[in-house]
DNA sequence: CTGTCTGCAAAGCGTTTGCATAAAA
DNA sequence: TTTTATGCAAACGCTTTGCAGACAG
């Protein structure tokens, strides 16, 4: 049995080709893509599959957790199957979104403790976002 | 002279009594109001004037540097008339946002450093946007 | 006088909602 | 059989664009 299946079934939502197809596109990528670019690459396997239900179904992955939509920019949401915070570059170059794992990680607790603590604040959620041009798109510029 | 008018006049922007008024107000509030909110002040002083105006002066100011665009959450945009980069925390009890300056700042670089000289990219602009219940509306949570 | 801004209207885009049909449980 | 998903279409909200008249420089 297909483990995303399963991870599907355990939040309450049935399992259909479609979004078996729309998960398992974000789990094996390591880009961000738009609604609209998840939708070029199901149409592949399923050309009758219209916009809206890739977009409902992203809303519904999100909703129940298994994704996160990532609000960067000023255009269309990104989704990112890594549903644990992290920090993402957005290239204005190629417009592509990266996650930044592998760099020295930047230390948010001290920010975190003191809105807690110190304010009384909650805090559901961070987003820490960059922007620039990656390496490809430096050397295309200078 | 007023300062705020030499500021517009310095970026090479007409100084009109509607763009004085929208930079104004901006200027002098701790909050970040979105487009609609600017339109409801600056109305009661120029009943005439029409939302579209008040959104492109917005877009005008934010275009040559004198205020920053906050892209926070999924709705409408917000303005800051302090342009350099600082924390935001959003309440998703009000809706308000507020300045996190008075806190133990992140240092970001580590980060920025990283991105730069390790992998080559330029970086243009961070946000770091917290969202969560601000003082007031976790009581009334609870 | 010249270039820009204002106000109005319409269009554009991403997102959300409603509903009949189809499919999963 | 019951519940939820799909596909289509239309509506919605924020943003952008086009244009004629008004105003700042």
């Amino acid at each position: 049995m297909n483990g995303l299946a399963v991870r599907l079934r355990e939040k309450g939502l049935k399992v259909t080709p479609q979004r078996m197809a729309i998960y398992g596109m974000l789990c094996s990528t390591a880009s961000h893509p738009t609604a609209e670019q998840v939708w070029g690459v199901i149409r592949e396997q399923f050309p009758a599959v219209s916009f809206n239900t890739v977009y409902t179904t992203l809303g519904a992955l999100e909703r129940c957790g298994l994704i996160q939509r990532l609000h960067i920019g000023e255009n269309a949401a990104h989704y990112d199957a890594n549903a644990k915070p992290h920090v993402h570059f957005t290239c204005r170059g190629c417009a592509q979104v990266f996650d930044c794992e592998d760099i020295p990680e930047v230390d948010l607790r001290p920010l975190t403790d003191e809105l807690k603590r110190g304010k009384g604040y909650s805090v559901d959620k961070i987003e820490l976002n960059v922007y620039g041009l990656c390496g490809e798109c430096v050397t295309l510029e200078d």
